[in-house]
This record gives C-alpha cells, structure tokens and sequence, in this order.
DNA sequence: GTGTCATGCGTAT
DNA sequence: TACGCCTGACACG
C-alpha cells in the first residue's frame, strides 16, 4: 500500500534492525544480482525516505535506491524465515533480520550524486522533518498551472508522496472541488492543503494504515475502533452517502486515475 | 482458471 | 492518450 507514509514507515521500521549493521544480499530473481554482489558484506549507515523512494546507505558510498510503484512489497521478517518467493527481488539480511522484496517498479544502485538528482526534483514531502517553506513552494509551483487540483497533487515535482488515496481525502477535508483549475486555488487553501496532508501522512505512518475519517464521523468514540470501509470519507465510496452531508459520492477520472468526491460542499 | 483492478510512474505516440 | 512494467486480491464462471 505505498503512498508516502509507507515508505517512510518502512524507514523507520527498517532502521531499527539494520542501521549500522554488516548486512548479506542476494537477488533470488536475479535481476538485482549485480546490485546485491556490491552491497553484500558491507555495511547499512541508514535508511531514509524522500516522498515515496527509499535510499539505503551504505558505508562504502553505494545507495540502494528502492520505488515500490504500484505492487511492490517488503516483508520485514525475524529470523529465522521462510524460504524467499521466486519473485523476491532483493533479499538483505544480517544475523537476526531479514527484508524481502518483491515487485518494485525500482531497486538499484545508484551514487550520491544520483540520489541528490532524485531529491531535487520531488516537491516539498508533508513527512520530511524541515521543510523549508512548503506552502510558498506549493504556491510557486501551481501557480501557473492550469491541470486540476486535483492532477497537480499527484505530481511528485508539486508535492512528494501523494497518492491516490490521500488525494481524494485530501481534497475531501480541504473542501476543494478536484477540478478547479490550480492556478485558481488560493493560497488559503494551500496552506491548509499542506497542513492536513502533514497531519494525515503522521497519522498513516504511525498506524501503518490510512485512515483519513474522525471517530464521530463514522459513528465511533475512538479512532482504534475504525473498522475497514470507515476509514475513508470518499476514496472507493461512489454513490454511497457522504459522511458529512449525506451527498452521494461522486467518481470520475482525471489522467487515467479514479477520483472521489463530494459535488455538495468540495467547491 | 480467467479476467479485472489496484495506494505508481516512465516512455512512446 | 496508450502502453509497459511489476504482483496479488478478488469476482466470476
């Protein structure tokens, strides 16, 4: 399930068993044979995230940089585990943890030059620990822009770590309507675009799951208690009422991508 | 078993 | 706008 806090959830997690460590490698696929060669026996400095890729230092100045795309997966696993599928692409383990990964869109080694390219080009990250002046980088970017709101968030260069899922809830909390042009969307409601996107990003990091709607709204007292198909106010709800006003949920399609919404007060 | 869809993104047309 | 890549879950027969 990778959007943003995913992947810096993954970080985090990963952190905990492998920073610092002597790690082995191997690529039972084989398509990262050469990558995992390199790596093997050397050392993990850290792992961190920027929007939704991943970069495992390692001492010896070789990044593995790591996109899960649409279907790609770790299993983060205590030793000893299973035997890998015959699709894992990278195993890495050292003398108590294993992470297994399979389908990503990227896994390769790459320098720190290259990786400083991949940063620069990726939008202010709601996850990342100093952003500097994000809401005026939001404004400097869409500001000539004429794509919908609701296209312009799902662009990594715009805003890292987006997806589909915080896009529609996004959109849903900030009352915005998906399809105004993003020229025409005001600062006002930028800044509170980027405030509830951090807001929303901490929440899914910290539980490893998205959940976007208040306990009130989905009839609970606590958010523990928010059951599966609770947990979104719009994403994958067309036609069935608003949990605000009741409203049925809208779908459409903008760039090939679903998009909820509601027609009554996103305007 | 087959077909469809999915929380992504780069490249070609 | 379409297609390719990569996997898994689910609906349907």
């Amino acid at each position: 399930m990778p959007e943003g806090h995913t992947i810096h959830r993954a970080a985090r997690l990963q952190n905990t068993k492998f920073r610092g460590s002597i790690v082995e490698a191997t690529s039972p696929q084989g398509r990262f044979s050469e990558g995992a060669k390199r790596i093997a026996g050397t050392k993990l400095s850290r792992i961190h995230a920027s929007g939704k890729h991943l970069f495992y230092d390692f001492e010896s100045g070789d990044i593995v940089h790591v996109h899960l795309g649409l279907f790609g997966k770790f299993r983060f696993q205590k030793l000893p585990a299973p035997e890998p599928s015959p699709n894992c692409r990278w195993l890495m383990w050292n003398e108590t943890h294993q992470l297994h990964l399979a389908g990503p869109t990227v896994c390769e080694v790459i320098t720190p030059d290259e990786m400083q390219g991949i940063r620069d080009r990726l939008g202010p990250d709601p996850l990342a620990k100093h952003a500097v002046d994000p809401v005026d980088k939001l404004v400097e970017r869409l500001s000539r822009r004429s794509i919908p709101i609701g296209a312009a968030i799902m662009d990594q260069k715009v805003m890292a770590g987006i997806g589909n899922v915080y896009r529609a809830e996004l959109l849903f909390l900030i009352g915005q309507d998906p399809f105004t042009p993003a020229k025409d969307v005001p600062r006002e409601a930028l800044e509170q675009l980027w405030s509830e996107s951090v807001r929303l990003l901490t929440l899914g990091e910290k539980a490893g799951r998205i959940v976007t709607t208040e306990p009130a709204d989905v009839g609970r007292s606590r958010r523990g208690d928010i059951k599966a198909g609770e947990r979104t106010y719009c994403y994958k709800r067309q036609g069935q009422p608003c949990r605000r006003c009741g409203e049925p949920i809208r779908r459409a399609d903008i760039d090939g991508r679903n998009i909820w919404w509601c027609p009554n007060h996103q305007n």
